[in-house]
DNA sequence: TATATTTGCATCGTGTGCGATATAGTTTTG
DNA sequence: CAAAACTATATCGCACACGATGCAAATATA
């Protein structure tokens, strides 16, 4: 039988989930200067964007579970970073807001994506080429997530 | 100043660490009828199309270091889809060989590319677009693992 | 050839991801 | 209005990833 298809090769998630990786390891050096993690990153960056938003607000930009943000965010509340509040209007809700420290390391972040996008554009992969395969993964979440059924 | 790439919105990186979280997950009925997690699934495809490596060898080709393969692999041993035989030639390198359960689960998989890219190739993501991806990615490979100095 | 270095694999600790489940608070419904 | 259904968050268990480190075997070098 034809079996080519499960050649590593020929597979076109492999490479996402390398490229992910990798991604996430040439963050690295950029972001263990603020002593932050890939993860933690994002959740700053939605809360530099959007400060004051509940954990399962958080969790619906950047497509994550409370089993995965709750411990995260209470270690990033242990570094002073943001901290919790339980909502009056419901009590079931937890508020996230960056304290001083949260706010002032935007700052140090400023330079990352030039740095990110300096490795990534190069003479191989031009401009264009990251904004199409840009495109292309945005159809894909709309896709595999089920943000069309919530909408 | 200007803090436009701090938005979430216009990270490349968000979108290629999200879709492979959501791929792992459309992978997850199909790979659970085996009783297998996508990482075990990727050291089978490598084993399928050659066994008896060295863990190195799965590692220089899956693009994962031991540390990561080594308790895999033995919990794959535990469910003898392989098993572990310890070089003559040189004491420190370990075989890996499949079981004729681990060769047999192979005719599983067959189908499991094709109902992937069913998933992943729509109305509005045409395969030209799957395949100019993956060659973006690719590149990318290259640029950020460190293939080139070891070749 | 004795010593230093390198190599292949493994273990440990930390931080995700995520399915399953728990719990408390809120809303719906009979 | 009381019971049922739902919702927001948290906890637990398991399986990755990966940096740091350990260890034994192999290789290089003085």
């Amino acid at each position: 039988m034809d079996d080519q298809q499960l050649k590593l090769n020929n597979q076109v998630c492999f490479p996402i989930y390398s490229v992910s990786r990798l991604i996430t390891k040439a963050y690295k050096p950029f972001l263990e200067e603020m002593d932050l993690t890939y993860p933690q990153y994002l959740v700053l960056l939605v809360l530099w964007e959007n400060d004051k938003l509940s954990v399962n607000q958080i969790g619906e930009k950047l497509l994550l579970n409370t089993n995965t943000l709750s411990p995260l965010i209470k270690r990033m509340e242990k570094m002073d970073l943001l901290k919790r509040t339980r909502s009056k209007e419901d009590e079931r809700s937890v508020f996230i807001q960056l304290t001083e420290k949260g706010k002032a390391l935007k700052n140090n972040a400023l330079p990352i994506p030039e740095k990110l996008l300096n490795t990534l554009v190069t003479e191989d992969v031009t401009l264009t080429e990251v904004m199409l395969l840009k495109d292309t993964l945005d159809k894909w979440i709309d896709i595999l997530s089920d943000k069309k059924n919530s909408r």
